[in-house]
DNA sequence: CCATCAGATGTTTACGTAAACATTACAGGC
DNA sequence: GCCTGTAATGTTTACGTAAACATCTGATGG
């Protein structure tokens, strides 16, 4: 900057004014410094200005692998969402999610250079007693019911299974069977509990739950099972992977879908419509919820907007060929299919 | 750092000088200077550290977009690997794949808190001209050939198309149509070309070219084309997506899979062992092309290591229920399916 | 008993920037 | 023509850290 200003002939101020777009600067003057800025190939150091401004417009980001569709979505969004309010994204990746590895990136967070910290994860790994984030530092958090302690910002995921159960309801189905995701899971406790409570709600009885990881190995498992059993003509899968594995299963054991049996997904992955068949899913719009993490956590950084409290993103149920009314034999009982 | 400097009853320097770890400080004092950070919650500043040393301790990622898997998967490899050297990874996505927003990524860049940069890009969008980054900032690029201007890690997509192609000639088939990718992707060049290559080297005359864009939408779209020639019983899909939409389109013009048909893929993404049938496909080492990058970029920072030149992570075919040998009629010509 | 030396600790300084304050120049009013 | 005020520009300073250098302390050997 002081060569900068030496070129130009003026003082060093003087380039920090035009590098920052001040207004008091002569026409001139800017040029000629201008002028000299390229001429010397200069960039404004962010270290020293983020020392002497305290901040690093920069959001740190906190995620448990990237192996699922909605973290990938929901940090891509986050990234384009912070790119166009001028904050870069740092990824502070956890390799296994266990509670000291989660500790660890928190750890690495403290030394940081960000200014706020949105956390794509299970809030139950986050022990919040154990965290000391960097005063200052503000949270949000996605996929988790912590609304009372975080600013969370995640999909309608009740609204979502919701929809779903009463489609298949809708088309003439006696009851709903679901596969699960894993245990410690919140997304997969609150899908397999809006699962449960739709069920309840209609007055119909609530088949024993399978569970599987996630993946659509788990899924071919899991189906293996479901497909052996003739009373289960509808599957709600808690995501597309598992629907994915549910469906081959289905296959191999002769079960037809959707005549024989109907399966419902959740995540709407951009494969799921070339599904055999395309598959029946839930939507989740990631991308907004990317965009509300990065507005909740600057408007949380600017003190203005709730400390907490849940956002929740609308989800919507895609139709496709995997769902229809059950076979025959098992003709709808109270509701009628139409 | 004064005020625990005060607390603790020495210097500035010597709390500089535990917080670091350095040498020559007597037990005593090291353990009065912890409590006393301890005390007063003392966070290093890393704004005045980089300031301090030149080094920002962060990588740069630029990719266009994280809808392939591949991308993610190196993105998520190079996290960790970076965290383990103590580098954090900061994100820059690219929205759209135009020359213009690459430049806009590189702008923001270079005024970016970086020490390298690592590019998951076709480098022909990278238009080295008008990209200037600021010096001693490092490169390295992922999918390109680039390997002349700069450092290159990729996978051998060569030897995977070949080890897919000569799978399907093996089993005696006549000749292996293919699924190529999008016009602008120098991956899916690649695997054009290799396929072209290994088509030629074994005299067997290529089919005529079928492109699609990465996606199971557009790999149905042209499976419904490849469905309806007879003649056609080996394709070598470019992704896995597409060669799930083809499956799709095949399964519903009644050509079995791989009874008729034999179908493969690239990138053994997880679902593909679950796809009907199981997809035999090539598998790619994402984790280890982000490794090496990692590696590749901190051996340049500490000026040993090679300029330029292309490091290739093997690929492996996975052989599953897709791939058979063709049906009786057009029997085996030249090579014996054994 | 003192010179020497090594290890521990303190002091000064600079990294690049931008806020706060100081100065200069010039236009307009009297 | 001088005073006032304002716009443009310059000067000083501090942000938090760590390298370089300075100082101090106590142990060792002659």
């Amino acid at each position: 900057m002081a060569d900068v200003a030496r070129l130009a002939g003026v003082s060093s101020q003087t380039v920090s004014r035009v590098s920052n777009g001040y207004a008091g600067v002569t026409e001139e003057t800017r040029q000629q410094v201008l002028a000299a800025m390229k001429e010397l190939g200069y960039r404004p150091n962010s270290a020293a200005r983020a020392l002497k401004s305290g901040e690093f417009r920069t959001i740190g980001v906190i995620t448990f692998s990237l192996s699922t569709t909605g973290n990938v979505r929901t940090l891509e969004a986050i990234a384009t969402s912070a790119a166009r309010e001028g904050y870069a994204v740092t990824l502070l990746p956890v390799a296994v999610p266990t509670q000291d590895e989660v500790r660890g990136a928190f750890t690495r967070l403290e030394e940081l250079a960000v200014d706020a910290v949105i956390v794509i994860m299970e809030v139950h790994l986050l022990d919040a007693a154990t965290v000391r984030l960097p005063p200052h530092v503000q949270v949000v958090v996605v996929d988790s019911d912590a609304g009372d302690l975080y600013t969370v910002v995640d999909t309608d995921q009740a609204g979502g299974t919701r929809a779903a159960v009463r489609h298949l309801l809708d088309l003439g189905h006696e009851t709903v069977w679901h596969l699960g995701g894993p245990e410690g899971s919140f997304a997969a406790q609150r899908r397999t509990d809006a699962w449960r409570a739709t069920l309840a709600e209609a007055g119909r009885t609530v088949p024993p739950l399978v569970r599987g990881d996630w993946s659509a190995e788990s899924g071919y498992r899991a189906g293996l099972d479901l497909a052996a059993r003739e009373e289960c003509t509808a599957v709600f899968a808690a995501n597309d992977q598992m629907a994915l594995g549910l469906l081959r299963a289905l296959h191999e054991r002769g079960r037809r879908v959707p005549e024989d049996v109907s399966v419902i997904g959740f995540d709407d992955i951009p494969e799921a419509g070339s599904f055999l068949p395309p598959l029946t899913t839930v939507h989740q719009d990631f991308a907004e919820v990317g965009r509300l993490c990065v507005e909740a956590v600057l408007r949380k950084m600017r003190q203005d907007g709730p400390e907490r409290g849940t956002t929740l993103v609308p989800t919507r149920l895609v139709t496709r060929a995997s769902t229809a009314a059950p076979p025959a034999p098992s003709a709808p009982r109270s509701a009628p299919a139409r």
